[in-house]
DNA sequence: CTGTTAGCGCTTTCAA
DNA sequence: TTGAAAGCGCTAACAG
């Protein structure tokens, strides 16, 4: 049972494969309906499917954009890639999704996989990713989109930023509005630069609103449910222990949550938290989390847009996203 | 800045384009190491990579598998990936992932083009499929790997099965080891059949420990947090209140475990929780969640194998593969 | 050990 | 409106 290729439909159709060729790459405009039809007939009684490959060898177009990821599991990316599919599949282009496993070898492997399979293009939504991948992409005259990273400029290049202040500022001004005195921040590890800005941006916003930076507290820890945890504990031993509190993301403030509440406060009673991320979990959670969202799904569909101007000859852009806050019942007055 | 093609390098070396051939595809046995010394410099001054899709075209192979997923955000798929990567790049094939979105029609689209690209084998471990996809493989003669679902049985495709049996078995006697009396379940909906296992699983092993099936109490709901929460306040007002609960999945026995805790109970002093799936939360939880877990890289690396068992041309096969319990913080004595 | 020669399955002029 | 023929970039006999 031997796949049918073209010559078969071109047989069994009793017409050359010049002609079946025109019908199913869709060139209807210079057939007569009755010679499509008895291709189409054909094709569907060999049940023949063009192969792919034999199209991209000589189109020289492959339809196909691949998509790199640091790790699927990471929730943050579910939506993501929902975006770039739904954006892609519209296109007609297929997405070859790839995990490099926050592993920079691994990731110049995939780009160099990519490269030999002819894909069209590339979106690096990889939280960390090195020039080197940039300058192999170069090289094959490969365009890329990038999300996030400073990297060298380089030509082919679109890139997205996406902007936290916007949302961490309201998150400050909602808090403040809400008539808290006492702030507090639980900031991730101080070496990323993500880290800083968060924090800066918190601080800032707070200081718009008339609180000195110096009056807001500030702990740190890893970006994980403990490090949230134990950032509480510091937090917890100062003498003026926050009323409020901004988490640099999600899991930190379900931590510091969970920590406050063992220790006998309500949330949002006693306490109010807010996160930053909005993970699978935040809206689940006992209460509600109220946290600063990114549009994730659009995030999705406008590297993938930008990916389509790419190929479609446009020059390389930068286009910066941002962030709002969704409030839930993690946060109340005090 | 055209990409150099094997005749270039061939040129280039002074050699004809079969050498070259050769060369890049390692069989070297026959090349006199000058030649292919030549022929590597003028591979690496061009920056010469064979197009795999040339390389498809004639060599009828993709090095390339399919893996059908329902939703690559659902954390369960995050390890299995990686195992089935693992597993492909040591044999030296690329893995193409792609989403179905809980949805048949966009799996069979998927499929299609796997179809259309000469993708030399599927993995479907996508929660739920149609016996279409199957049909429309085998008419393909693509071997595929399927993982957990009855389907008819069809020439070329191996499955895997999850037996759910031995972890439920071990949580059961531990619990009744522990000295707990009165037990509750926490099921899904009643309607899938996995729900229906994971309770009668259960139940049975009471029942081999000396508790009588009626003597345990049933609740139902959805398969979240919020599900779990409602099943139990439904226990909650019986009688013979549990004081160990075994749960369908850990979303539920975390969503339980907040209600519980809520009304004043103390996990596990006064109830002992067990959930199911091992769930990245399960560990960072307060308390760690006692969990029936699968082995769910192990799994992703078995499907690999044993596609390229099919690939090799040997028979499908089934396996079954089985769960075991991870004892943490949420279960103790009543 | 290396080169020649056919294709692989399709698209794309160029003619008819 | 359709067909013939020449590739796309590579592999795989078969010679030499």
């Amino acid at each position: 049972m031997t796949v049918p290729t073209i010559d078969d439909v071109a047989a069994a159709a009793g017409v050359s494969k010049a002609t079946v060729s025109r019908v199913i790459s869709g060139t209807f405009t210079h057939i007569r309906p009755e010679t499509r039809r008895r291709v189409e007939e054909a094709i569907a009684a060999l049940n023949y499917r063009p192969s792919a490959v034999a199209r991209s060898l000589t189109s020289h177009r492959t339809n196909t954009v691949g998509m790199l990821v640091s790790d699927v599991a990471n929730p943050f990316y579910g939506d993501v890639i929902h975006g770039v599919e739904d954006e892609g599949i519209a296109a007609g282009y297929n997405v070859l999704l790839a995990n490099t496993n926050y592993d920079l070898d691994r990731g110049m492997a995939l780009i160099r996989s990519l490269i030999d399979r002819r894909a069209d293009g590339v979106l690096i939504m990889s939280s960390s990713g090195s020039d080197a991948w940039l300058r192999e992409l170069a090289q094959a005259g490969m365009p890329a989109v990038v999300l996030d990273w400073a990297g060298r400029k380089s030509e082919q290049v679109s890139r997205i930023e996406v902007d936290f202040r916007p949302g961490i500022a309201e998150a400050a001004a909602h808090l403040l509005e809400l008539g808290h005195k006492r702030f507090g921040h639980i900031a991730g590890p101080l070496t990323l630069r993500t880290s800083r800005d968060r924090r800066d941006a918190f601080l800032d916003a707070l200081a718009e609103g008339g609180v000195a930076r110096d009056r807001a507290l500030v702990a740190t820890g890893p970006l994980t449910i403990e490090g949230g945890r134990e950032a509480w504990r510091l937090l917890r031993e100062e003498a003026r222990t926050p009323t409020a509190l901004f988490c640099a993301n999600d899991l930190m403030a379900i931590g510091a949550l969970s920590a406050a509440r063992s220790e006998g406060l309500r949330v949002p009673g006693d306490l109010s938290i807010i996160g930053l991320d909005d993970i699978w979990l935040a809206p689940q959670f006992d209460p509600p989390l109220t946290t600063v969202a990114l549009p994730r799904y659009e995030i999705g569909k406008l590297a993938m847009r930008l990916l389509l101007k790419l190929l479609a000859g446009a020059a390389p852009e930068r286009q910066v996203v941002v962030t709002s806050l969704v409030i839930r019942k993690s946060t109340g007055a005090p």
